[in-house]
DNA sequence: GCGCTAGCTGGAAACGTTTCCAAATCAAGC
DNA sequence: GCTTGATTTGGAAACGTTTCCAGCTAGCGC
């Protein structure tokens, strides 16, 4: 790409005080050859000799000229641009990602063209429509429901490059995926739960798709590796609201749980919250299990065990298997890891109740 | 704008099994009209027949056509396109102002190119040109330091909308700004503190920008009117490391200060972690105020009192500024509230210590 | 019936690049 | 000096749209 840069005051190519904006026509003129060698020698393609290149910069630089990518784009088909579909920016989890994604890509040469959806489904196949008419050249998706995998399918279908996030895509072998292995780390935690005592453990899942799919597997599987009968799960939406209700409403029961899994960090907020009105200690009264690192869970005196992942890892390898999809390679689904931290302080081992 | 939306599986029109794209000259052809006409339906400018309309929308419809925006955009000089130049994603603050400009502009068909400069200023520049040659209709711009206004007056000067995010431009009246008035929620939180017979009193104010100069300023305002010595502030990064060495040094003081106000949220985080380390007890040996609401100040025991302001609202009227701009108007900058929220509980008033 | 106007319509030109192809240039080999 | 082949060059065509302009048609008033 590129030949020139930042060594010339921004936007100066745009529209110079003339009126019109420099183009490649105005370079060849000044440098007194024809179009084709300009753009060869801008580009980077094709082979030029040395003084054509010289004489090519020099004009460019002189006029500051700035190429237009648009027209670029139009032309060679491909607009290094991608679109990014995401229910909630405000999630830091979804806010790391797209950090990573964004790290790697813009190193690449890519531009994001990042779209909200507010985890409304509908929105999402009109955004995704309009990055399409924008030629993006593909799309990470963290769709917000499962619910419409005809939309993904008949972009990947169609050709279009797509990475899914944390989302199953049965039958569409043209989208690439990067997974989260929730089984390990929940499995990890339910665990370290009945090691401390616990046998009424709940698990809050979250919204019911492959996330919250694979840690009931694996609270289920660990109960019955322990012959310990599971207390219970709820699937339900990521919120503090949510937190809030599910940890009101099973605190509320008569034989309460001793410990509740939370399949989000989101919850996490709404459960403490519920916790403290209820005057329940978290950690003393009632043990709690995070997914995904917040400094709310760090921070809380005793500190919030968690299971953890590397989110902005998960963003980079989502950008890289885009850019091998774009290399007309077919990246492998990639499993990311999870591990549980039970962050238990030297003097305090262990929690409390039972 | 478009005629046509989901209507049809989405990434129909990109590469229909023939091959070539459908384009608008295929619509005229198969409408059996000219390719003026087909524009004209299409783009919804200019006036045709209601049996003309008939036709290119049936063809359209029955071609899966979809609009190449890159075309429209090259020939029209407009891509309804904006960049968004943020200096970390990750942080929930500017995520915030970012999911709510997002929210105005993709309502009013314009799509965010996202940027990650991750504080440094050289690659601000850089990406800032990126955008450029992409040709956004403007910027939202919250760079992450005011060291190279340069950069951004070129923009403006060069006539590109620009809006600046709690940023001061001295000397560029083309850019808009849209500004916290750090000063009077700050105001009132030291006089809380004040009144709460806190004599020791000092600010951890962020990096030498305007908030952290607002916020001084106030600091020492609040100081003067109460004949209260200022014990002394100090510029830095906003980051949970910086927090955690700016109250590690304070409480290390022969004569430690009994009330910190962080100028920021990210400062929060080390701040509780450094108090925690030496034994203090946050809200009860040592106050806390925070800057912008995050669920670890809320939910810590004592609630930290806080100095608000609505980030969704930032970005909103940054975004709002930025579409008034391209309207051709001037809007004048506007100065968003922050507020003090002290959080006292009903049965724990005032902070203790003295 | 004629001239005028207003509204539609078709198609060329333009947007700024890349890509392709034919022509020009050059060096080397004989 | 001429031929050959490779390299370099200039410019036309193409990308898919909007914009502009000239021409056509219909409607209307006289």
């Amino acid at each position: 790409m590129g030949a020139l840069e930042g060594d010339r005051p921004l936007g100066e190519g745009r529209r110079p005080p003339g009126g019109k904006p420099v183009s490649i026509t105005a370079v060849a003129e000044r440098a007194g050859v024809g179009l084709g060698s300009v753009s060869r020698v801008l580009s980077g393609k094709g082979s030029v000799s040395p003084e054509m290149l010289r004489r090519v910069r020099e004009a460019a630089e002189s006029l500051g000229y700035q190429p237009n990518l648009l027209a670029r784009s139009l032309r060679s088909r491909a607009t290094n641009t991608i679109g990014f579909v995401i229910s909630d920016i405000t999630n830091p989890l979804l806010a790391a990602i797209v950090g990573g994604a964004e790290a790697v890509l813009s190193e690449a040469g890519y531009s994001v063209l990042l779209t909200n959806s507010g985890g409304r489904p509908e929105i999402d196949a009109q955004r995704i429509g309009l990055l399409l008419r924008r030629q993006v050249d593909g799309l990470i998706v963290l769709p917000a429901s499962e619910g419409d995998p005809g939309t993904i399918a008949a972009l990947a279908g169609a050709g279009v490059p797509v990475v899914a996030i944390d989302r199953e895509l049965p039958g569409v072998p043209e989208a690439s995926v990067v997974l989260s292995d929730h089984y390990t780390g929940i499995l990890a935690a339910t665990h370290h739960l009945f090691e401390a005592g616990h046998r009424r453990v709940a698990l809050v899942a979250g919204p019911d798709m492959r996330p919250a799919r694979e840690r009931l597997r694996a609270y289920s599987d660990a109960h019955t590796r322990a012959e310990v009968p599971p207390f219970g799960f709820t699937f339900g939406p990521l919120s503090a609201a949510r937190g809030a209700e599910a940890v009101g409403q099973l605190l509320g029961a008569a034989e309460p749980p001793t410990a509740i899994i939370l399949g989000g960090n989101q919850l996490l907020e709404g459960a403490i919250e519920a916790a403290q009105g209820r005057g329940v200690a978290v950690g003393r009264d009632l043990a709690l299990v995070c997914c995904d690192d917040i400094p709310l869970g760090r921070l809380h005196r005793p500190p919030i065990p968690t299971v953890m992942r590397d989110t902005d890892g998960m963003g980079r390898a989502a950008a890289r298997a885009f850019l091998a999809r774009i290399a007309g390679e077919t990246p492998p689904p990639e499993v990311m890891a999870t591990w549980f931290d039970p962050r238990a302080d030297q003097d305090r081992v262990g929690a409390g109740s039972g």
